[in-house]
DNA sequence: GTTCTATATGAACATCCGTTCATATCCAAG
DNA sequence: CTTGGATATGAACGGATGTTCATATAGAAC
């Protein structure tokens, strides 16, 4: 699963074959079939896992209190577990194509979920009068765009820590949303 | 050049075969060598056809002003232009790891020297003191995601117009980096 | 020490891949 | 009417693909 996911990671699904994914792990292509029924259930896996894995996290780290901290929490929260996982990420948003009709409606039902924590905060803080939100679901959506977005250029090597990153990204979110 | 461009679209660089995008022309395969010398360089001129055509089509829309004015217009002018090619902006975000090193670094450039548009927008209502921005680098690239993604689930059939889509999403860009 | 279960091998399967090329076809220019 | 350049064909190339399976190996349980 390790070098599945690196290997999609970096070539893309369908330009890694089972044979490289065996060498890497130091086994011939047959030996992989006792571990997966196919290649496409080892794709659907690896993003089942994922998404799972973010919305167990994302349970754990949640709070009560005012729709203003939910949001900051949300906010940090997913940009620290996106950049900690840039193969699961890439893989997530990248291979959705390559997912059957019925794999591909269950990963969605996950992402769906986790947009609706969002979606729901905002909600909440239009109701509490914190927020002004002419659309929140066109803003659920613009705002994990924008935090997902870190993935694409954050280089751990860089000038800036993932502290600085998650302020500078909750002061925009704070903002853009804020009465 | 239609037809691969719908088909990378669909299916991925990797999984469609020249034989199909001949069969959606209408041809045989060998055919297609007429035209391009391999595979590699039909993705490759697909993409630097569309971050040209972005960028001309941005040096005929942007005007002088005020920091916000051209903020305003480079929002709008990134949402319009975008949506209106799907097929394009998919191909030049996801398949950026099937080009060969040196085409993709010139892409890169291209897509570097349109995000510098948006970055000196940001330092020079900065120096005016009508925007408030921590670091226009990281804004820069928290905004083009942003906007970049409503790609991902705008529908035209659906219930906004796209004028409706560019005044929310300018509203947002334009609270988040406001002084 | 034998049996059993789990796992690895490596060859084989039919099929597809990108690309080349000799040959054929077409149509405009002379 | 002939020539020549552009374009299409279809077979062929070596090699890669996902997957299967009979066979081999290994170690634990009895």
């Amino acid at each position: 699963m390790q070098a599945a996911l690196t290997l999609f990671a970096r070539h893309g699904f369908a330009a890694v074959s089972m044979r490289q994914i065996a060498a890497e792990v130091g086994v011939q292509a047959g030996a992989l079939y006792n571990y997966t029924p196919d290649k496409q259930t080892l794709l659907f896996d690896l993003m089942r896992t994922h998404m799972e894995g973010l919305l167990e996290a994302w349970e754990a780290e949640k709070s009560d209190g005012d729709a203003t901290e939910r949001l900051r929490r949300f906010t940090r929260f997913h940009i620290t577990y996106h950049l900690e996982r840039p193969d699961e990420v890439f893989i997530s948003y990248m291979e959705l194509r390559n997912l059957t009709p019925e794999n591909f409606r269950e990963i969605e039902a996950l992402r769906r979920k986790y947009e609706t924590e969002l979606e729901k905060i905002l909600r909440d803080g239009l109701a509490e009068g914190v927020f002004n939100v002419p659309d929140p679901r066109v803003v659920t959506m613009a705002v994990i765009a924008m935090v997902t977005g870190v993935t694409t250029w954050y280089r751990t090597a860089g000038r800036l820590s993932v502290e600085a990153v998650q302020d500078i990204y909750w002061q925009m979110v704070q903002r853009a949303v804020s009465a």
